[in-house]
DNA sequence: TATCTTAATGACCGACCAGTCATTTATTGG
DNA sequence: CCAATAAATGACTGGTCGGTCATTAAGATA
């Protein structure tokens, strides 16, 4: 009933170098997905293809997996868009316009996105990685927006809206937007067209609700 | 040894109107404080002051006491945003700035505040949740907001920006604030200014970054 | 091919917790 | 004062999951 050149499949294989990034990567699906405390172990593992007692080869715990995907995450598009606000040249409101779109293609739309949301999520439970997270890249992309806005004002393009808050309040209609996408837009059929959506916060933003005496491009 | 006029202290009263609310009540603290599947029910009975079995008595099961909270904090204040829009009779820039005003002062400064968090932190994991909250508060709230800028826009007042997302990104930056309040504040020494904030997100949601012409109030 | 090292396994433990229900006791009404 | 009623209790159950460890077998070495 055998084949008889029946090849013998081996159960496993060792890939010693190969396996805490596998599971740091199944572990950051997961985090996003469900969030950190109902993320399971048995799932981490068997996502990336071990046993849950093999990730506790690598990792000392769920803390500490935790800790690596955190780190291994905040990448450096940030660094990207600071030095392409450096060196930008034309019309402060196409840098704005830009600053978003480029948001949107480097982190918005990927799963990335998903660890604001998880961050937001155990903010309470572990404070001093919010703490990091908050100094690595929320402050960094308020300042960001905010650099942007007073090289507005400097040029004469944009009003003096007040340096403290503006660019905070600039990231907040993108910042939602991740969070819709990784929270609501699963289980309401309410989806966001993200092209459409940023096209309307940067004509918001730049032009304001009320009518114009002369209207602007 | 025992006191001749002992006053024998009775183990529990009957008090079955008020044990609703103040299990509700004790559950939206706990619900903040720590999310909703790391809420256990036998704290929030001994934070309410009753045994398990009686929070089971006034409700079904955790999934029913939440709802009960969210309808307890949101229906109420949102209903009565949506009275004061229909009658309203000043400018649109004033309705806008009072919507914002009111928000803070009925939701946003208040414990319920946590609640948004505590959705966005859970849909994943309790979609059914996440729909109740989408239906009954986000709709509206979008609608509430998209109706203002319509009504503006009906009376010469604002630009026509589109309405498919002008109210959820007219609601994105408070929405922050609320989230802001509930998971980076309390570890990280950045507090906002509630007053100021408000006033900048009117002034750049009524005026934009662009300067004008003839600049408006 | 025989032996050794160690990557990987998976059964197991103990703590935790939503939800149940038989029992207790405050309260009411005759 | 004495049932009768039902509000409240808390021990218990069944299932889950983080973390452990004795065992197994893949791959290296000679």
């Amino acid at each position: 009933m055998s084949s008889p050149a029946k090849i013998i499949e081996p159960r496993w294989e060792r890939r010693k170098d190969a396996r805490p990034g596998e599971l740091a990567a199944a572990a950051l699906e997961l985090f996003i997905e469900r969030g950190f405390a109902a993320t399971r172990l048995d799932d981490v593992a068997k996502r990336a293809g071990v046993s849950k007692g093999t990730l506790y080869l690598y990792f000392d715990s769920k803390e500490d997996l935790f800790k690596a995907v955190i780190r291994e995450g905040y990448v450096a598009p940030l660094a990207e868009a600071e030095q392409f606000l450096a060196t930008f040249e034309g019309s402060s409101s196409d840098l704005i316009r830009e600053i978003f779109r480029r948001w949107w293609v480097q982190v918005g739309a990927t799963d990335q996105a998903g660890m604001t949301k998880l961050i937001i999520a155990e903010a309470g439970n572990f404070p001093e990685l919010a703490r990091f997270y908050h100094d690595e890249v929320i402050q960094r992309s308020h300042a960001l927006l905010d650099h942007a806005i007073k090289r507005g004002i400097a040029r004469g393009e944009f009003r003096d809206v007040g340096h403290e808050y503006s660019g905070r309040i600039s990231c907040a209609p993108m910042v939602m937007m991740m969070l819709w996408k990784h929270s609501f837009a699963p289980c309401v059929d309410h989806q966001i067209d993200p092209e459409k959506y940023i096209a309307t916060i940067t004509d918001m933003l730049l032009n304001g609700l009320t009518v114009r005496e002369s209207p602007r491009k």
